[in-house]
DNA sequence: TTTTTTATGGACCATACGGTCCCGATAACG
DNA sequence: CGTTATCGGGACCGTATGGTCCATAAAAAA
């Protein structure tokens, strides 16, 4: 997953994931089937580890305005570090397949959903304390939050500094708040 | 270009390069040099296409408003058409190489660069007629749009419907307006 | 017309790819 | 202890990969 993550499907090859799992080609067939299984199975994984994290975090934040107000400003935080830039890997692995692979795309359309229903529920929270107007359309701001986020990532990909990340993460915030 | 563009840079290999351009492995060798030189060559050319068409069509918009509602809501048609959800190459690139090698990191940061200045561009005429404070950062509004611009792309390579696109453009351009 | 440059098709190459298979080691079980 | 099921190392396979080379054909220059 760490690989996939890191490099895409298409950049990483057999070698590269029997190295990083220690296994042998049998064992690692024998276990996952094939490279493109591991791969489904990999995005599987971070899909649901990523959604329990996120829920435990909206859980335990201070507010639903703290919670989302932090993973924005996070982002910034990505541009340094050992896995720097490498975003997120079901919108790393739309980017790469878009259409193209129906199972892939399902998993994709799962692992948007899952982010979608999490900001949602955090907007709501939000809305509950009185941080955004109750009429306002909840699950379309939660697509916006998971659109800009993704768009944000992708900035961090491309190069940008984490000056231009914080800036511009402020300007998606004060369409909210 | 368009291929890369369609498929990206790993999943496009020698052979469909051969069958699209019509050329000899040898011709294309002597023009282009190698793969990943076409593939620089194709974001360059990209790029410059790209970036001189926004600045036409910014220059025959009505307004600065109307032609960033316009970029923003024309998104929602490529969720059809025979060149579906192929996103942006430049975003692409980010995307699939992210920070790995520094040839494409260049050209891709020059890229989103151009991209910034248009919007700036459009941003600061807004300004001039009064759709937009005059006290706003302009650059930092641009960075904004692109940065939007890029995650809705994303949303429509990762399956979003044309209603979704279009209810999140209104919710970014309503940041502005 | 002859010479020199350029362009092109296609054979050729080494290698890296994803994937299969078998046989020996190990561990679980009776 | 003996038998059976599980596991893993590594040889092997066919193919597709990106890339080179050369001999020839076409075009440009002399």
């Amino acid at each position: 997953m760490q690989l996939f993550w890191r490099k895409g499907y298409e950049s990483t090859s057999l070698n590269d994931l029997l190295r990083e799992t220690g296994l042998s080609k049998s064992s690692l067939y024998q276990t996952f089937g094939s490279k493109h299984l591991l791969f489904e199975q990999s995005i599987d994984r971070y899909r649901q580890c990523l959604v329990k994290d996120l829920k435990a975090m909206l859980n335990n934040a201070r507010s639903g305005r703290q919670f989302i107000e932090d993973m924005f400003y996070s982002v910034a935080d990505e541009v340094k570090g050992k896995n720097a830039r490498r975003g997120c890997l079901v919108m790393n692995t739309a980017s790469e397949f878009a259409q193209s692979d129906l199972v892939i795309a399902g998993l994709v359309k799962q692992g948007t959903r899952g982010f979608y229903d999490v900001f949602e529920t955090a907007v709501r929270r939000t809305q509950s304390e009185g941080e955004i107007p109750a009429n306002e359309d909840t699950r379309a701001l939660a697509i916006y939050l998971v659109t800009a986020m993704s768009g944000l990532k992708t900035q961090v990909k491309a190069g940008a500094s984490a000056a231009d990340i914080i800036s511009t993460a402020k300007i998606i915030l004060s369409t909210l708040f």
